[in-house]
RNA sequence: GGCUAGGUGGCAGAGUGGUCAUGCAGCGGCCUGCAAAGCCGUCUACGCCGGUUCGAUUCCGACCCUAGCCUCCA
């Protein structure tokens, strides 16, 4: 039985898929006007591994991950540019994509753009004011009347009557009521647009989600996610509108991965404690290592982004791989551990206790290598590798992986610090290191301890770090 | 101000009414020509104050502190 937790209940529910057997999740992507930062990764992670565990335990999951590309900041940005919407949003999509490539993330079954489904969304506005739920306002924008959907602030938690006492809210002339929100925009001179029953204009910022997920997924279906952010208000209208326009039940099970947070803050551009993907992954060794960090907090909790933390990541997954090195690829044999991996991952996704499940796998089947059962370490090894994988692990053979080495100069501090970088040491290519090896190796059957260990501190000082093994075997790995 | 999450050992981070999280770092041991890796052990953790209980880090109440949302945001 898997259970999740339900943001709309606050508790977590049995996953009872609407049809048997498949289950269909919506989750909100991203908007393409600049490139993928860390708190999109963490989305994309966590998304990615409820779509992975979900299907492992052999659901049909249908995954559609939407992309924004029309709304302010991307005309402004295009503005900015001098180069239309279209150009700008295309290059990031295409820049999203290489880097979901790069952390393993799984392509979503569909992505659709906001763009492709205007007449979708003129539709359900069409509809939204048919049954009175929405007006058209003095201005010329369509508007939903948040006044009438009765449950409106039951996902967030928050009343209307108190979101209008916040009085943070802007307030609009021609908004009968200062909670509500725009579903169709009139278009302002050169802006893209879009002709509609009520003008050229383009859709509001929430409308695009509730006429994607319907057309591809449905009026009802099992799971929606996305950023805590987006909880309210985009979610709240989400609700507001699928609900109104279809009277069904919209969504099953809401759920939201926490922030990715920085010296204890929410990542953000404007505190200057922003990070991109890109530049967080040039200082790891493989993408990998930050998938490792992302897995070892819970997705609801906010994570602490620090080039320590992603030390310690890399460290504990190097501790992992180290598990498979040299052992022939076993037929899986689950285990005990097999039993308590999906014991963890059926309780909300806990992939922190899942990796200390993998970690104990790691740590039994290093204890039989070392008493000479093999068959043993390999069934072992290879239940950790399998389960591993489960989460997006082990894509690169472990022999592979040692050979890796760590950029120098990870970035740390505010963005746009460029550190020097220090005198890197001279790499050596894998042959040179081999030679280098047999050269030692040739010093130790003559017992030249000296020359032996002078040849093992040159490598060393080049960030190569050696293990003899009992068979006379020399291991090699990049620290 | 309203609402919502949290406060765990040097660091990160799970979890539980009474045995161990896990990883990183440190220390001791085994192993090793010496190392490294690995294994074993170790380092008196659960914000503060009350309450319930035979027993609370875990349940209840008050308090302090932190973060988030209430405005675009993964």
């Amino acid at each position: 039985m898997i259970r999740i937790h339900n943001s709309l209940s606050g508790e977590k529910e049995e996953l009872r898929p609407i049809t048997p057997g498949a289950l269909r999740m919506y989750v909100c992507g991203l908007t393409v006007y600049d490139y993928v930062h860390m708190g999109h990764a963490r989305m994309l992670t966590v998304f990615d591994v409820v779509t992975r565990y979900l299907r492992h335990r052999g659901y049909r999951l249908t995954y559609v991950r939407n992309i924004t590309d029309i709304d302010d900041k991307i005309i402004r940005r295009a503005a900015e540019n001098g180069e239309p919407t279209g150009a700008l949003t295309a290059r990031f999509i295409e820049a999203m994509n290489e880097d979901c490539a790069r952390l393993g993330i799984l392509v979503p079954d569909a992505e659709p753009r906001a763009t492709e489904y205007v007449p979708q969304i003129i539709a359900i506005v069409r509809q939204l004011l048919d049954r009175g739920y929405a007006y058209v306002a003095s201005n010329g924008d369509v508007l939903y009347s948040v006044a009438r959907f009765a449950p409106y602030g039951r996902l967030s938690g928050k009343r209307l009557a108190e979101l209008r006492a916040g009085a943070r809210v802007e307030v609009d002339e021609a908004k009968r009521d200062p909670l509500d929100f725009v579903l169709w925009k009139r278009a302002k001179p050169g802006e893209p647009s879009w002709e509609s029953p009520w003008g050229a204009g383009r859709p509001g910022w929430h409308i695009e989600c509730s006429a994607m997920s319907t057309a591809l997924l449905g009026t009802h279906f099992d799971i929606h996610g996305g950023g805590l952010d987006l909880k309210f208000p985009h979610h709240e209208n989400e609700i507001a509108q699928s609900c109104a326009a279809s009277g069904d039940a919209f969504v099953n099970l809401w759920m939201h991965n926490g922030f990715v947070n920085v010296d204890d803050e929410k990542m953000s551009k404007s505190l200057g404690n922003f990070f991109t993907l890109r530049e967080v992954l040039k200082a790891l060794r493989h993408p990998e290592v930050l998938r490792y960090f992302l897995l070892s907090s819970h997705y609801r909790g906010p994570i602490n982004y620090a080039p320590q933390q992603l030390e310690q990541a890399d460290a504990a997954l190097a501790r992992l791989y180290g598990a498979l090195r040299g052992l022939p690829a076993a037929p899986l044999a689950a285990g005990e551990a097999s039993a308590r991996f999906h014991e963890v991952m059926d309780d909300d996704f806990n992939t922190p206790e899942a990796l200390a499940v993998l970690q104990g796998l790691a740590r039994e089947s290093n204890t039989a290598r070392a008493a000479g059962d093999e068959p043993r370490a390999a069934a072992l090894a290879g239940e950790l590798r399998s389960l591993g994988s489960v989460l997006g692990l082990f894509t690169v053979p472990a022999e592979q992986w040692f050979r890796l080495a760590k950029p120098q100069g990870a970035p740390s501090g505010a963005a746009g610090e460029g550190g020097a970088a220090q005198g890197p040491p001279a790499a050596l290519t894998d042959a040179e290191i081999e030679r280098q090896i047999s050269a030692r190796a040739a010093a130790r059957a003559a017992k030249n301890w000296a020359e032996s260990d002078r040849i093992r501190r040159a490598l060393a000082a080049a960030g190569v770090v050696l293990e003899d093994k009992p068979g006379g075997e020399t291991l090699w790995r990049r620290a």
